[in-house]
DNA sequence: GCGTATTCCATTTTT
DNA sequence: TGGAATACGC
């Protein structure tokens, strides 16, 4: 057995690899080799004798379970492939596809996304009569998800006093009447949204309908966890089933860390945390604190930062890397000055440092900020790429496509059916349609049983839209005999063709309306790489078949993030909860400011500790993403909504240690020793002596003792205090002159030359 | 029934 | 600011 990736460990991460058998924690900071140990311990495992079938690895992000899958593939070849590696929703997915029509889906199940659940709810709400503007259809949408997400039922959310009084300050009492009226719906259209396919997995287990639990408990005989800090109480629930039994042999390996959690707004409790270590009396854990990723200034900054928030497991991450380069913290008058500001950074940092632009991320607190960054680094000729945003898959045109694919595999699937009944345009209008809807409501039954029989149903259709709509039903029933002997690929593209929607592409003769046509065509490549090469966008799939049914189960659950185009040498921009698991050279945190990050939804929510500790999370997360170069930037004024707003600078900018950053305002520079950071707009700018580096000869080390007069290439001239520390490595008090003070200082990185 | 103009509206993060 | 719902004219 080649055990060589056992000798790179450090002894808590090679325990956190080789005690497989029980239940285990694995705490592990940013950092510290937590994808190392988590991918080392499947290889173990699949080395120690456990097949790769019997692995069940659950992820948050197709990028981590993809990762995953490729490390442990260099180090267990091929059998890596078998193993159950996902995020949690496609293989929940997966395994509701096989188990589905035991708990009264289809197989063929449809996946509504977050518009086909806002459509679908608006529609209960106007049904209802309730007003529109009361019933807000995203807050109506999130309130139903945090109640599945605590495994709270239509029942029990009528029962709840605590959530009804909430919806009554809110505003809209109603809340668990559409939330009833909702999960009917989507039963009725054979589909499940996201949380769906948490909630009917954790509903599959416990209601254990054959002993279906059984099954599951045999099968995966080891199961890991990533990311634990951000899964909510349902998911935690599905994980109590599958291992928590009588006789289990709790093979389970979590591993998360609390000051990463940032996912509390949907869900996310590290009450899991908690409650895995009263849950599982022998629990071994192991603390991963050893970052292998940023520089000293970096890593003091983080702990900094995070030693502000209350509620946390104790720990505290260090590095080896030596102390490195100062944070920068740079403010703008304006966002545009901002993006200029750290465009024009951007360019120099490559000349100075050979950096390329790859090195560099962008991050932000939301997506809205990154226009400004497009265009001054569009002025400096500089390559970039933005992820997030709206994102291929929620084109208009690739919707449309998607739907009729929906609608052919599942008739049943309400939001598909309405999207595409009258598009391309045949005379179907809202007036027939608004009648027909209601039939179908009133009598229960799926709109497409309506439109079989439309007249029947309503005689007041005109004949002409009757017509259209025989047409229409026969249209889908023919597509739908194809489904026997064709592919995906052959009835997607027979889809585009037949349904008109191509020739309808190609009326519009504009650039766009070009683009377009080429997005449908992209969409019809990926569907044949699909079936060709199991692949869905870059992410490698083990697919059971190549039908339609299983294309779309995949593709709903994937997203543009996930297929890395050419971002060869491209600055990167993103927000700070996208930039989570990622590391960079250099990276600019913007728009740190009061309202901006934290955010102002957080100051002003209901409790609004809690928020800000995880904003405050955030910026920790945002932080430790940086290898060496740091930048902090903040704006003291930006359009926001059209407006021109003014912010203070971020609180969070306080808490970091003075002593590791450097301020600079207009290219002008100023030291903040030991004060306060001014957190007002009309910050004193402080100008002191010029801070380009000054040249040094460095001195060796041993020359460095009490007393000695030094030179340091940034804070000048000073005085040696005092010398401790092992030989190799040796820690130096020294009193720099100005209003910088006395800093501690590793001789075996700082630059020093004796005088 | 359809397409365009206008007004309005809400603005976070994402599987 | 810009996307989406509504109003209006054909």
């Amino acid at each position: 057995m080649n055990e060589d990736y056992l000798k790179g460990l450090n002894p808590v991460q090679y325990n956190a690899v080789t005690k497989i058998d029980g239940p285990v924690l694995v705490i592990a900071g940013p950092g510290s080799g937590k994808t190392r140990v988590l991918t080392y311990r499947i290889a173990h495992l699949v080395n120690s004798g456990v097949a790769p079938w019997e692995i069940l690895a659950l992820t948050f992000t197709n990028k981590a379970a993809k990762e995953m899958k490729e490390r442990i593939g260099k180090v267990a070849g091929d059998k890596a492939n078998q193993i159950w590696a996902g995020t949690f929703h496609a293989i929940f997915a997966r395994i509701l596809r096989a188990e589905a029509t035991k708990i009264g889906f289809p197989s063929d199940f449809s996946i509504y996304d977050p518009s086909d659940v806002k459509s679908c709810i608006a529609e209960i709400v106007k049904g209802q009569g309730f007003d529109p503007k009361a019933y807000g259809v995203s807050d109506i949408y999130h309130r139903i998800s945090m109640a599945k997400n605590c495994l709270i039922s239509p029942r029990d959310y009528a029962a709840d006093a605590e959530r009804l009084l909430d919806d009554k300050q809110a505003n809209m009492p109603y809340v668990y009447k559409i939330y009833d009226l909702y999960i009917k719906k989507l039963q009725r259209s054979g589909a499940m949204d996201f949380d769906d396919l948490l909630f009917q997995m954790h509903r599959l287990l416990k209601e254990n309908p054959d002993n279906v639990v059984e099954k599951y408990r045999k099968k995966f005989k080891y199961l890991l966890v990533d990311e634990f800090q951000d899964t909510n109480s349902l998911q935690y629930g599905i994980i109590q089933l599958l291992v928590k039994y009588p006789g289990s042999p709790q093979n389970i390996c979590v591993v998360g860390d609390d000051a990463q959690s940032i996912y509390a707004f949907r869900g996310a409790t590290i009450q899991n945390i908690l409650d895995f270590e009263k849950d599982y009396p022998n629990l071994q854990v192991f603390k991963l604190e050893q970052n292998y990723r940023s520089t000293n200034y970096i890593v003091q900054a983080a702990n900094d930062v995070i030693s502000h928030n209350k509620k946390q497991i104790r720990k505290k991450i260090y590095t080896e890397k030596g102390e490195g380069e100062q944070i920068k913290v740079i403010r703008a008058v304006s966002d545009n000055e901002e993006a200029r500001m750290v465009a024009s950074m951007i360019a120099e940092l490559k000349l100075r440092h050979r950096m390329k632009n790859e090195d560099f991320a962008i991050l932000y607190r939301v997506n809205a900020q990154s226009r400004v960054f497009e265009e001054s680094l569009k002025g400096h000729r500089i390559a970039y790429r933005i992820y997030g945003g709206l994102s291929f898959y929620e084109r208009k045109e690739i919707k449309d496509l998607i739907g009729y694919l929906r609608v052919i595999v599942n008739p049943k699937d309400e939001e598909a059916l309405k999207r595409i009944v009258n598009y391309p345009t045949r005379g179907i209008g809202d007036a027939s349609l608004s009648k027909l809807s209601l039939a179908a409501e009133v009598n229960a039954i799926p709109l497409w049983e309506v439109l079989k029989k439309a007249v029947s149903f309503d005689n007041s259709i005109s004949t002409r839209a009757a017509k259209s709509i025989q047409e229409f039903v026969m249209l889908i029933e023919t597509f739908q005999r194809w489904l026997q002997t064709e592919d995906a690929y052959e009835m997607a593209k027979k889809a585009a063709k037949l349904s008109g929607i191509l020739d309808d592409l190609a009326k519009d003769k504009t650039p766009e309306g070009q683009g377009r046509i080429e997005n449908v065509q992209e969409l019809l490549d990926g569907i044949k790489s699909f079936v060709e090469e199991d692949t869905i966008g870059e992410l490698q799939t083990e697919v059971q078949d190549k039908t339609l049914s299983s294309y779309l189960q995949n593709i709903a659950l994937v997203t543009d993030s996930d297929k890395d185009e050419d971002d060869n040498d491209r600055v990167k921009l993103m927000s700070v909860h996208a930039a989570k698991g990622l590391e960079f050279k250099a990276v600019f945190i913007t728009g740190m400011e009061e309202n901006l990050f934290p955010s102002l939804m957080a100051l002003k929510s209901k409790d609004s500790r809690a928020a800000i500790d995880e904003e405050r999370r955030l910026f920790y997360v945002a932080i430790t993403r940086a290898e060496q170069h740091l930048v902090l930037t903040y704006a003291s004024s930006r359009y926001r909504f059209g407006k021109m707003q003014y912010n203070n600078s971020s609180r969070f900018l306080e808490e970091i240690s003075s002593d590791c950053m450097e301020i600079k305002s207009n290219n002008e520079t100023a030291k903040v020793g030991g004060m306060k950071l001014p957190s007002q707009i009309k910050m004193p700018l402080k100008t002191t002596s010029s801070q380009a580096p000054i040249q040094i000869k460095v001195s060796p080390v041993h020359l460095i003792i009490p007393g000695a007069k030094v030179l340091h290439e940034r804070f000048g001239e000073g005085k040696v205090m005092n010398v401790e520390g092992a030989p190799d490595n040796k820690i130096a008090s020294i009193f720099f002159g100005g209003d910088i003070g006395e800093k501690r200082i590793m001789l075996k990185f700082a630059k020093l030359q004796v005088l």
